[in-house]
DNA sequence: CCCCTAATTGAAAACGTTTAGATTTTTGTC
DNA sequence: GACAAAAATCTAAACGTTTTCAATTAGGGG
């Protein structure tokens, strides 16, 4: 009654012996049903669970996955966790989350910590790309699905959503509904999203035939403050845009307000699309016209990704996986004639 | 090479017993510093890490500790977490995150799951605040503590937010700037926090002698469509309320909906203040005064609570900690001179 | 009723730690 | 340099499983 039965106390009460009880728990099979039943309603008497450490330590197999993202606050890390957890459920497997704050630092301690814990494989949203401090599991041999973030200094399955078809999807939106100066809002040119949403963006005006204007190219850094900054300076402009193109959500919000405090009619005399969808989207008034991301997608298959590592243990090739922005089409577009 | 290795193949490279190794590793003391260096290069030249499923086995200690949510994808709970993690590091303590999907059936699941792992706690806000179904935690003796969800049927620490006080500070402040005609947009009154911000309501009207009209009372159901027929509702009336409390995030954005429909103006016409904060307060215009809960606190004082319990083993008496809202003064209230 | 095969069951050895309790080594004192 | 006390180290026994291989039992054909 005190401590925990375990799996000599179901034995004993069942008056079989220990692997027995061992083969029942498993379902291997190969025991009298007799015999089973006995076993059964002592477990059920007792209360016995089994324990995880034991088992684990003959087995060297957790059930667990680590996951590991750099700022749980952020809410594209939670849905991609649902669409994780999800799967992981399916496959009986079980989630460990941790942030790292942005911390390269912290991440290593995460990591470490997963490996005593012997998870049986980690999806991870790198604190820093360069992954060196990432070493450990390679070390261990440990597979790795890396997820929104690359991992440069090691081999792994990624999954990305596909920044550039993104950027192109809503410029391409503008472009077919007539507009011509078509302006961006820009993500920081060193990093993956910021640059490559840029390049959809110059893509899509090249297979339209629209010469860049490079004016209509604002610098962001992908903070509120700097989406509404770039928001004015474009409205300074002697050829105005007639439709903006923000790289991120953050900058959204940001070129929201500024076009409140110009007085520049959001879907009349500008039209708009975001990249990510945000919170107020469908509140503003038209609503936001955006490029959404499919988190829980996103999660289903860094999971996938990682049960087929782990399965297979052999060396499978590496792979990436980039994942279609959706086009959610609202209010905030309308129709340029000329 | 292949195989990880063991405090073994430390003892054998460092030439001393595991014994001693394992003082090393737990700081323990007691071995002398020559001794320990030699073992320190052992560990380093091996890249030798502990293994967590042996040791809990003998320790019966897997400092871990189990955090189980409803909804993960509601931003309430990331929040809440980030502040159990913060303390959880301190403290040396990991945390295991699972969602219920608000299913008392997944919930079970996912307890007897953390049982098997030999978590150390739990923190839980629970899909049924009956309860029934967590009795095998009780059975087990583990720690919980219950977050912003009570449980019934068994007495454990809770930490809620003091819903009374924060409809109470709102209610107050609408008093104070000269409001007399103040309604509220309810909750359902068979839900805890519904049915105690009502009550903060009415004690703030009492303690003004502002008699309580029954017609500023509207009942909603916490969904942003009730807040927008409230809101419809409450303007139909012969006396118009000259300020309104909503006494959640979703109806506060109904409501918000209405009013611009209505073309009601915020701020002027009426002032309004909302129970919980939403993304959108600080992008309105005016933006939104609301009580604001302090998610972050909530789990560091949840996690400290846990904490206690692990170490005392002893029955500490059923502790209940109200947390106060924050009332966060922004523009969306004026003062009323009749 | 016996024997052979197949189906069940059991005994015992890991898995990698921690931790008493025993043993050895060191240190200090005379 | 001998002795006791203190410090350091070691031996060995758990912890609760899984799993291999051996032993036992059941089933069936003759």
């Amino acid at each position: 009654m005190d401590s925990k039965p375990n799996i000599q106390d179901v034995a004993r009460l069942a008056d079989v012996s220990i692997a027995t009880v061992s083969r029942v728990i498993n379902n291997q099979g190969g025991v009298r049903k007799q015999t089973e039943e006995r076993i059964l309603k002592a477990i059920e008497e007792l209360g016995y669970i089994r324990n995880a450490a034991a088992r684990t330590m003959k087995s060297r197999e957790t059930k667990t996955i680590g996951v590991i993202v750099p700022d749980i606050k952020n809410p594209f890390f939670p849905l991609v966790m649902a669409g994780i957890e999800q799967k992981a459920r399916e496959k009986d497997y079980f989630t460990i989350l941790s942030s790292t704050n942005e911390s390269p630092i912290v991440e290593e301690k995460i990591i470490k910590n997963f490996i005593e814990r012997g998870v049986d494989g980690v999806i991870i949203t790198t604190a820093n790309e360069n992954g060196g401090h990432l070493k450990l599991l390679k070390e261990q041999n440990i597979p790795v699905v890396a997820v929104d973030r690359i991992i440069k200094s090691f081999d792994v399955d990624t999954v990305l959503v596909d920044n550039v078809k993104g950027a192109y999807q809503a410029v391409q939106h503008l472009i077919l509904q007539g507009h011509r100066n078509i302006a961006i809002i820009c993500g920081p040119q060193n990093t993956t999203p910021g640059f490559e949403r840029y390049i959809g963006y110059k893509k899509a005006l090249e297979d339209y035939n629209i010469p860049l204007d490079e004016s209509l190219v604002v610098q962001g850094d992908f903070g509120e403050q700097s989406g509404y900054l770039a928001t004015k300076r474009l409205r300074d402009l002697r050829q105005r845009p007639t439709a903006i193109f923000s790289s991120n959500n953050l900058m959204t919000i940001g070129c929201m307000k500024a076009l409140e405090e110009l007085n520049w009619k959001l879907g009349e005399e500008v039209s708009f699309i975001g990249f990510d969808d945000v919170d107020i989207a469908t509140f503003l008034n038209p609503k936001l016209t955006v490029v959404a991301r499919p988190m829980n997608t996103v999660g289903e298959i860094a999971f996938m990704f990682l049960y087929e590592r782990i399965q297979f243990k052999g060396a499978l090739p590496k792979r990436q996986y980039s994942l279609p922005p959706e086009l959610i089409v609202r209010q905030s577009c309308r129709l340029w004639e000329k």
